[in-house]
DNA sequence: CTCAAAAGTAAACAGAGATAACATCACCAG
DNA sequence: CTGGTGATGTTATCTCTGTTTACTTTTGAG
């Protein structure tokens, strides 16, 4: 199904040949999500454009979308999936920070995944963020939100047990530290001056900065 | 040019009725901008719409701007100067703050009229900050950046004058003070779940926690 | 081998931005 | 008062977009 090439039938040197380019009974469904995923303006590309620039039909890419929407919600489906995957990469979530410094280490790694998400894919940043975060909030009440929702708790948590916070972290603390990140990566992808240090930089500074926050009641 | 009243030309009463009406030798272009101003989505507006709605034919729109694009950015203009506005009120910038806690309270109130803007203004906001922030990075280098630049750096001085803050703010200061807001204002235009508090308590404690932030050195 | 479903094409529609040619009205010069 | 000029509007048209409909081709299972 997903893959033209493990089908056991004999193929025609035609049909084998259209296989190859992708095309023609093959698997544009994936082609044009992959397409979309390579474009540089994800939300203001066209359809037509797209299923002419894989050499297909502008009809053909309504056999296996219901819209335009549909198709770009599909795009932002796997584009959080690569964040998601970002995020198990900063630290693993089932094994609790051993010390101060690890858990330290973790919180700023977990920025670090973010802003060089945004600073990688700004067109899938933009589109999952952007535009009211109509796809955002689309998105979130499906997903699996088992990985994206549990890695900012976690690291605030091992900040706590490990001694560097004195309290709890509660809800409100986690939303503070989302909006530090979330500012420096939207006016990171705005371009805006200020904003355009080294990345790590940033991370780290964002990191400090949000940890210091924490330290002291009002 | 900027504004039809400012012409010193007399007007004749019919003249007058017409502008009155909007219509036909009126002031189109003022009632383009105040209708895309209105409109819940300025940024997906079409151009076709707003001039048949002002009982006008589309390529009437032309007369007035070079494309959409520029009647979109004039738009943002004007939203950029009604943010501005905001932050005027928020404090007087060219008296200082007495003590520290007015210093705290203006701080506040900064971040209480980025967020209101955000709150009450969504489509502007998205035009202006959404889009990679084209609009915002347009304008930002034309803007005379005299008022809306200088209210945060104004109010991380007065914190620190008045004793709340210890070191003189930095740049990095005023980078960190403004994602931290920007970002709860975007989750929150994004209707966030955890965001959707009471606009005051939200902008308190992003205030709060940002000066504690700025409390401690590394 | 057959046949139904899957997946493509072709042609058309409405609506978008944009342009060019034409029309009209205001207003100033004489 | 009058004539013409420029600002401003209209009409018609172009290309491009998303989307639908009807038709055709290809695939794969019974």
């Amino acid at each position: 199904m997903l893959d033209a090439s493990s089908s056991p039938k004999v193929r025609t040197a035609q049909a084998v040949e259209q296989a190859a380019r992708g095309f023609h009974h093959g698997n544009l469904r994936q082609a044009l999500l992959d397409a979309a995923l390579e474009a540089p303006d994800i939300e203001g590309l066209s359809l037509r454009q797209l299923a002419t620039g894989l050499g297909v039909t502008p009809a053909a890419a309504y056999r296996h979308f219901a819209s335009r929407e549909d198709l770009l919600l599909e795009v932002a489906r796997t584009g959080f999936t690569r964040l998601e995957s970002r995020f198990a990469g900063a630290f693993d979530i089932s094994r609790p920070p051993v010390d101060a410094s690890e858990a330290q280490t973790r919180f700023q790694r977990l920025a670090c995944a973010y802003l060089q998400f945004a600073d990688d894919e700004p067109a899938l940043w933009r589109l999952i963020f952007g535009a009211q975060g109509a796809a955002y909030r689309a998105l979130s009440a499906v997903l699996n939100r088992r990985n994206s929702y549990d890695y900012l708790p976690a690291a605030l948590l091992g900040l706590h047990r490990t001694g560097v916070v004195p309290n709890p972290p509660t809800e409100r603390d986690a939303l503070f530290a989302w909006s530090a990140v979330h500012g420096a990566a939207s006016l990171r992808v705005g371009r805006v001056p200020g904003a355009l240090m080294p990345l790590d930089d940033l991370a780290s500074e964002v990191a400090t900065r949000i940890v210091q926050s924490l330290r002291s009641p009002p």
